[in-house]
DNA sequence: GGAAGCATGTAAGATGTTACATGATTAC
DNA sequence: GTAATCATGTAACATCTTACATGCTTCC
């Protein structure tokens, strides 16, 4: 057993349990199925793999090709298929602890000329619009496929993620307050500054999860 | 000019637009308003306040307080408040990239017993009501303020997203297809990697956004 | 007596990103 | 010619997390 791996770890062997395959086409694969909440940048993909193979849990064989260059196989051994599984067992998983860059920007916005703000939550709908195009066509394709359940699901939860998103932005859009003209007064920015800081809880602290 | 500050800088510059505040306060308040969507930990306030103050773009003080060791309050400079703004006023942002630890297990969940499946699923559940009742309280209170309306609009898009993760688990669950009890033969399982990667068109390239 | 809050920090390490580096083949 | 695809990797760096370390005060 090692010792506990990161979950990207658990990605790649994960992927590699569908059909194996080279670093490239690893990177290739993660594209189209789990980058929308999983990305593996390129140096972490060969790494990894190299670490993964150094642990035992999977092994690679060097492929010749005629008309491309030779490539790197990797296939799950049992330890490895074992890992994966017992990672899978685990009923625990981390949180997401999200890093919008968007709500950053928004929480702040109040220092911002309206149409910056504008612009920001206009891109923000545009991307989420796209998005939503986008997973809700492999939704549709991977309907009434039993065996890709569990890949679809994956997706829908992009798809109502971004419909969420996409309502989110015009409810906002459409209520965004009159800028006071003349700037506020300090007692004015004071009193925001309590409300904002004074009279949210904060939010609750998780007991530990064991995994 | 700084060259470029990683975001959590213009979180820690935002936050000290508020009001002035040790690196123990900000951590207080950060978990009070944008702890649901931007993390900072401890060692990370310190040390960012540190870096900030040697940039000259917050100063520090010590403070001697009766009942309690001395702290160091930090407030923005005038490079400090232009550097915000600044960043605040460029319209671009970085997409959000998510990292679901939940989703990377439900991907691969044809693996799992369907109890653990469900186990999982129903904690996700759980955590994303929870979420709803703690930030929809933020809201509620908001409500009204127009001086806190961007602050409400970051825990409302939180209430948002959570709802929608809750009817996902709602109708995922509720869909879950009978496991085969004698294992798939293995063409099944090739159809189903071809499939998932197959079909799927990956995700469109973002072309490059300035800032 | 002990827990919780106040307060600041260091050290070590893992994770992950970007840019650099190379080179063949195929299709336009 | 040039761009795209196939293919693998290194180096440098930034970010961020966890655990360690300390110590006073207040409240139960």
């Amino acid at each position: 057993m090692p010792p506990r791996l990161p979950a990207t770890s658990y990605a790649i062997l994960g992927m590699l349990s569908l059909a194996p395959m080279s670093g490239y086409e690893l990177l290739a694969n993660v594209e189209k199925t789990i980058a929308h909440f999983w990305t593996i940048s390129k140096s972490q993909a060969y790494s990894e793999l190299a670490r993964l193979e150094e642990l035992g849990l999977v092994s690679g064989t060097d492929v010749a090709q005629e008309g491309a260059p030779h490539k790197r196989t990797y296939r799950l051994t049992d330890a490895g298929t074992a890992e994966l599984d017992r990672w899978l067992e685990e009923a625990g998983y981390e949180e997401t602890k999200t890093r919008s860059h968007l709500l950053l920007k928004v929480f702040f916005a109040s220092r911002m000329r309206p149409e910056v703000f504008a612009e920001i939550l206009d891109r923000y709908r545009t991307e989420a619009e796209r998005t939503r195009e986008h997973l809700s066509h492999i939704v549709d394709m991977l309907d009434g496929m039993p065996e890709t359940f569990y890949a679809r699901a994956t997706a829908l939860l992009g798809v109502r993620l971004a419909e969420a998103g996409m309502s989110w932005a015009d409810e906002v859009s459409a209520a965004v307050p009159e800028p006071r003209t003349p700037p506020a007064p300090a007692t004015a920015v004071a009193r925001a500054a309590r409300g904002i800081l004074a009279d949210t809880p904060s939010r609750p602290k998780r007991r530990r999860q064991r995994s």
